[in-house]
DNA sequence: CCCTCTAGGATTGTCGACAATTTGCGTCCC
DNA sequence: GGGACGCAAATTGTCGACAATCCTAGAGGG
């Protein structure tokens, strides 16, 4: 697999993703970032020549991003950032939940537990280094990077293609409500005692864990709404 | 909600939808029955001059789709209908399990579960008259509707989203593999004991009929592997 | 007989322009 | 002065054509 030694490693074809796929990319990361805040209009002629390129390709990366829940598109009248609501909180963790839990039980049942532990401890260790350097983004990131490392082991593709926008949607939570954040003590240890019993193959404490994480996080974003008692706030667009 | 009595009910815009939206819906359909069978390779300017419209919007559903999982996309190769293997069938039961299971949830404890029950008994009715009538498509379909409405009620926009594509890559596995049905009493069976489940509150029963139903169909749509043993035949496309 | 290179055809990727629709503002009438 | 109508600007939706890329078939050489 790997390239032999001196061969220059990773000549692929110079343009390897379609240029829907890199504007789609770079929009995710802004809006991921709060670059481009929940409610902005996009404006398709505007970005376009931001870009570089023509409408087309702008409008398949735009519409992929409406596909994936990011932006919401209002017939002749513009594309716009999604705006989280509570209720969207809640909902997001509660399919976060659902998804990880999922990944959690697979990877526990069906992988190579300590090598997948171990690739989870290289993102604990990145948060850890973005605490010791107090870059609250960087934390952020290493964390998602954590839980994405264990949606990914999983091996499901399924699992891997459903959560990036709920990872996503996450990061805009996070970034929306900086201010919410718990000790970063508490917040490593929480991942680190989630990998032990993974590595220990302890289904019953992994799980009960993976469900207070949620609930915790649900609490500490979305105050007053709770996972475990299914007490969904009104969301308007729910039906 | 509900217009005034007297007046004209649902006098909607004459285009409510975008022609790639109505696209889209209808190659999902074809998909979904079969009538595009897995491999088959479309091509944008055959399609563009089928239903009569330019490549732009046909090019929109298209990447829709392809952001769904229902089409692969190789550049400067064509779009192809996914086909599904062995170990995507356990995959897409694995994803199921995991959202539908997070959808009961929700149903047994934040909804009006025996109006929830209600509509579930409506689809399983459809499936009784469908079985009645001998037609396997119907029978197929109805059960479909079961865990959309299912879904549905869990009241998440997330859940609802994630499982659409889910739902019709279901739908494939059972038009590809129509010979392993079981008989139609239990079938019909297994899902009136769920909504009594759902309707008692029951949570664990109603999640252990889940899994069960679950299992049951990898089983027999892809003999020898398991959900609960977390035993996933090798995917070639995961890595 | 097999391998390589080349030319052809076909398909996707991209672009610029035109058409349809909506929104906001100005004007006119009451 | 208030309300309704109509116009105009801006935005999205759609289209046809051109360019780039890839697969295939065939000829030529070893």
């Amino acid at each position: 697999m790997a390239p032999p030694p001196g061969m220059l490693p990773e000549i692929e074809p110079v343009s390897r993703e379609s240029t829907a796929a890199v504007i789609a990319r770079q929009l995710r990361d802004a809006i991921m970032t709060g670059a481009l805040p929940p409610g902005t209009q996009l404006g398709e002629t505007e970005l376009a020549s931001r870009f570089q390129v023509s409408r087309g390709p702008l409008r398949e990366a735009m519409q992929h991003l409406v596909s994936e829940g990011l932006l919401r598109s209002e017939r002749h009248r513009g594309l716009f950032v999604i705006d989280l609501e509570p209720g969207d909180v809640y909902d997001i963790y509660a399919a976060r939940s659902a998804i990880e839990r999922a990944a959690m039980l697979r990877a526990l049942r069906g992988g190579d537990r300590d090598r997948i532990a171990d690739v989870l401890e290289r993102t604990v260790a990145e948060m850890a280094t973005a605490a010791s350097e107090d870059d609250p983004g960087a934390l952020s990131t290493a964390d998602l990077k954590f839980h994405e490392a264990l949606i990914n082991a999983s091996g499901s593709k399924r699992l891997v293609r459903m959560a990036r926008t709920l990872l996503i949607e996450t990061r805009m939570c996070l970034t929306a409500l900086q201010s919410t954040y718990q000790r970063v003590e508490e917040r490593v240890e929480e991942h680190t005692k989630l990998i032990q019993a993974l590595r220990d193959g302890d289904e019953e404490t992994a799980l009960t864990l993976l469900d207070a994480h949620m609930e915790d996080a649900v609490q500490r974003l979305a105050p007053g709404t709770s996972l475990q008692e299914g007490h969904a706030p009104p969301v308007p667009g729910n039906a």
